[in-house]
DNA sequence: ATAATTTGTAAAGTTTGCTTGACAAATGGT
DNA sequence: ACCATTTGTCAAGCAAACTTTACAAATTAT
């Protein structure tokens, strides 16, 4: 899976540690899935979209090996 | 977290099985998913959502909970 | 240049997603 | 009433998400 996290940071100018607090989980939680290490839950998934005001598929999209 | 799963899967008229099927996973899975009894992964949702053809918020919803 | 912030990564531990196999309850069709 | 399909749930096991602690590398600000 493909995530637009970090474009989405940078619009908002906000760090991953901000974004971990906003979302409710360890920074290190933030920068795993955003350089793609593990797939987050769908709750993350709806908070990071929420945050960044976008639908999830605007921030996750699927690739061919899911 | 909430999701309408049983009313999109009856809108389009698939079972949880099938479901399963075209999303790749087993049957319980979907079930336990559709009962809540636990959280998807993004990927699933993503999936879920693509069969729908519905965004991912139309289907899986944050709760004060989450 | 140097100090402060941010980012990347690792290891170890706990929790939760997802699997298979199995069985009973419920629903639908004839 | 009977058979077939669907749904709900349980248990045991493996894989992956997420945590904390910790440290080094990279970026940004002064």
């Amino acid at each position: 899976m493909k995530n637009r996290i970090k474009v989405w940071r940078a619009e908002h100018n906000i760090s991953q540690g901000e974004l971990a607090e906003r979302i409710g989980v360890s920074r290190q939680t933030v920068n795993s899935i955003e350089t793609g290490r593990y797939v987050p839950s769908t709750i993350l998934a709806l908070k990071i979209a929420r945050v960044f005001e976008q639908p999830v598929e605007a921030v996750f999209q699927l690739d061919e090996t899911d």
